[in-house]
RNA sequence: UUAACAGACUGGUGACCGCCGGUAGGGGUAACCCUACGGGAGGAAAGUCCGGGCUCCAUAGAACAUGAUGCCGGAUAAUACCCGGGGGCUUACAGCCACAGAAAGUGCCACAGAAAAUAUACCGCCUGAGAAGGUAAGGGUGAAAAGGUGAGGUAAGAGCUCACCGCCUGUGUGGUAACAGAUAGGGCAUGGCAAACCUCAUCAGGAGCAAAAUCAAGCAGCAGAAGGGUUGUUCGCCCAUUAUCUGCGGGUAGAUUGCUGGAAUAUAUUGGUAACAAUAUAUCUAGAUAGAUGGUCACUAAAACAGAACCCGGCUUAUAUGUCUGUUAUUUUU
RNA sequence: UGGCCGAUAGUGUAAUUGGUAGCACCGCAGAUUCUGGUUCUGUAGGUGAGGGUUCAAGUCCUUCUCGGCCAG
C-alpha cells in the first residue's frame, strides 16, 4: 500500500471539526490533546491543529508538517473508520524525532492501533 | 593581525519517499484513479507607515469642512520614497535635518525676576533744596532680558556718532531656481513657540478582492420610516412611490470567475552627473481555500530572521554563515 | 483582510490648554495594647521601549513591543 495522504483524508469543513470536538472522546498527554469519533466510513479522517498563542506562523507550519508527516509514515497500523483531531500546545520545543515518540505515545494510550 | 560596532551585498546543493497546481496520454457512466514531463514562498513574503493599479458606488462633478505635505529642480503611474543642487546643525573626512510664514491675527512662555513684550524700570547712575525729571552702563533672576565688541561722546547715559561683525530694505550681477557674493541705505522695540490655533501654496470623492459578478441549494416573516442612492455638510445629478431603506427574526455558507502576462524578469545598446527613460532580443516564472515546501541520507557543520492569499513601487523593523567598506581598540614589524 | 482603542507604584485609578507625577489598598518602620487586630504617624516603590520637537514631554510627533475591541 501506498504511504499517501491525500485531500479526501483530512477534515476540511468547520462544522464537521467543531463536531468532533463537540461530541469526540478525548484523550490528552503533555503537550498534546485528541478528540476522537467513528464516523462510519472504510478511512479515516485527521486534522492537526496548533493552539492559537503557538510562536508565530512557521512554528505552526511546522508542527503540522511533521504531524502530517509522522501520520503518514504509520497509516497502516492506525485503526480504519474514524475522526481524529489532534490539539498541539505551546511548551517545550520538539524536533521532528521527539514529536513522534510524543506522537507515538499518545495514540497508543488511545488505543488506535491494530494489534 | 585579531576583536567589537555600523553599513552594503548574499540568503545552500543533490538523490529517494510524500504534498499542491499545470500539460500530455490512458482507464472509468461519473466522482475520481494511474503513468510521464515540467513548475512550486521572501529579502524582508512581516509591520500596515505611505503611494498607485484594479473593482463597485448618480454621469464621480462643484464649494466648504476635514486631513496630509511644506528649501529648489528633476524623475515617476504615484508618493512623505528616490536622484542632483542649496542652506543650517554637529563630534565637521563624514553624518543628520517635518528645512514655508512669528513685520495678517489670536494664544502660551510655569517658578524666579523690576520687567517674558505697548517697557508706567526694583536696586542703581545723573540733575535737583524738594517735588519731579533724564537714563539703561553695572547688579541679580531665568531656558530666553531687547543687536554684539571696541572707541568717541555725555551731567549720567544711550546706534547718539564711528569702525568691524550680525540683521532688515532696495538695486543690479551669476544661476532654470533655491541661493550666493557685490553695492547703496536703515540705525535695529523685528524675543521664542506654528511637532499651539492659524495664514499661504500644493494634493486628496468614498469604500475595499471577505471588493465585485454568475450559478446552485435553502428559508418565515414581523415592526417602523417617508424618501433613498456606502463620505461630514450644501448644491448638482440619478432612482423611486406594489419599489426602496432601517431594526429584529429565519435560511444558506457550496462551486466558478476575479487569480495572475505584469508600470514583469534577464541581457545588450543609446540618452542622462544620477534617479530614471527609450529601443532591441530572449523567457513565462506559485496560485492554495483550515490554506500546498516536510522527512531521511550525502556534501567537515546546514544553521539566522522568518511563510504568499488581488497585484505592484517605496519606507520601517528582524536577520546565521560568507564577502566588501568604514570606525574604534589591540598585537607585530619598519 | 480592513478598521479602531489602550499601556501611569505590587493592585485599582487621577493629572485642565506641555510647567514640582497625586489618591486609596498592599508592603516596611514606629506609637498605642499584657499580646494581636482596629486606630494614628512616618516611609519605600513610577509614566511599556527607542528617537525627535521644545528652555521643559505622562501629555505633541514618530518607529517598535504588548494587550484588547469591531466588521465581514
Amino acid at each position: 500500500m501506498r504511504k499517501n495522504h491525500t485531500k479526501k483524508e483530512r477534515l476540511r469543513k468547520k462544522s464537521e471539526i467543531s463536531c468532533v470536538f463537540n461530541e469526540g472522546r478525548s484523550v490528552s498527554c503533555s503537550g498534546a490533546r485528541v478528540y476522537i469519533m467513528s464516523n462510519g466510513k472504510e478511512f479515516n479522517r485527521v486534522v492537526f491543529i496548533p493552539a492559537k498563542k503557538f510562536g508565530n506562523a512557521v512554528e505552526r507550519n511546522f508542527v503540522k508538517r511533521h504531524a502530517k508527516e509522522i501520520y503518514r509514515q504509520e497509516k497502516e497500523r492506525f485503526k480504519r473508520g474514524y475522526d481524529i483531531a489532534v490539539v498541539f500546545y505551546p511548551g517545550t520545543k520538539y524536533d521532528f524525532w521527539k514529536r513522534k515518540e510524543q506522537f507515538m505515545f499518545l495514540f497508543k494510550k488511545a488505543g488506535m492501533f491494530n494489534k
